[in-house]
DNA sequence: CGGCATCCGATCGGATACTG
DNA sequence: CAGTATCCGATCGGATGCCG
């Protein structure tokens, strides 16, 4: 049975324009981030997505399906000798690193008291903190969100 | 009637110990990105999401009224007068910029092919591209995933 | 124009059982 | 352990109509 056949009634994005809405049409839903999350984590096996989740093992099946057919995700054989696969970030997946990092920020400066205790992203030479991401123009300035503006369409 | 009394079976992430899971959470949805993506585009009007989205209005509806609630919008009076709402992004909303950013980014290298038109974000002085999002440790060294490790649990 | 109310099919996801 | 298969209620979202 193939797959990508079927009418998807779901509004697509990706004919969009707007590399945005590309983006969100490929990561699909947000367990899929939440998978390539775990995947940054050192999540590897179905069965510590499955844990670290707790979705339904269909789901998950599916989710780890679609994200590798998009090349987010690789299956590769376990590196334990057994015979199931491991699924590992793609150069791909990789790039969604500052897309993870983003939204991490957001939600420690919004969603938590101050001294409420979270999970943390540290650099492993020094276990220090990472700096918070900056949006910098060519030449290096810091810019706000009113600095800035989209040009519709712009050939590359 | 109410509206937070009804059982939710969604999966929830805001009591998540991950930031990441409690942002995913807050923002709730593809939509709700796609309009806030949207207001740093400087929609403000029901009408300018309505039509840029192409999403049903009780949708859009509803997206809007949660991202009031959650704080990532504001509805203010329409600034022409007029006896309709506006709908601007609040600081925290404002602070959602890397996330777009980030995605915008992701959607540019991965999603078009070169040369092919995409709509894009420069900044208003020079008209520039913006310089690729980096995720920097805490003495400025250029950090891959691989160098990062997360500590399950801290106290801020 | 900016919503709200309603309907309805499609999809999602949780649960469970089964396989190797 | 790593899925696959199936069921089923809940939710989503598109369409439509109405109202100020």
């Amino acid at each position: 049975m193939r797959e990508r056949d079927v009418m998807v009634t779901r509004t697509r994005f990706d004919d969009s324009e707007c590399p945005v809405a590309r983006s969100v049409d490929a990561i699909g839903d947000w367990w899929s981030l939440l998978i390539v999350r775990d995947a940054f984590d050192g999540s590897r096996r179905f069965g510590e997505f499955q844990r670290s989740l707790g979705v339904a093992k269909n789901i998950l099946t599916a989710r780890l399906r679609a994200l590798v057919a998009g090349g987010v995700l690789e299956s590769v054989p376990a590196s334990d000798g057994s015979a199931y696969r491991e699924y590992v970030l793609t150069p791909k997946g990789k790039a969604l690193f500052p897309v993870i990092v983003a939204l991490r920020q957001w939600g420690e400066q919004n969603f938590f008291a101050p001294g409420e205790p979270h999970s943390q992203l540290v650099d492993r030479r020094q276990g220090h903190r990472l700096r918070v991401l900056e949006v910098l123009s060519a030449d290096g300035r810091r810019l706000n969100p009113d600095d800035t503006t989209v040009h519709k369409i712009s050939t590359q």
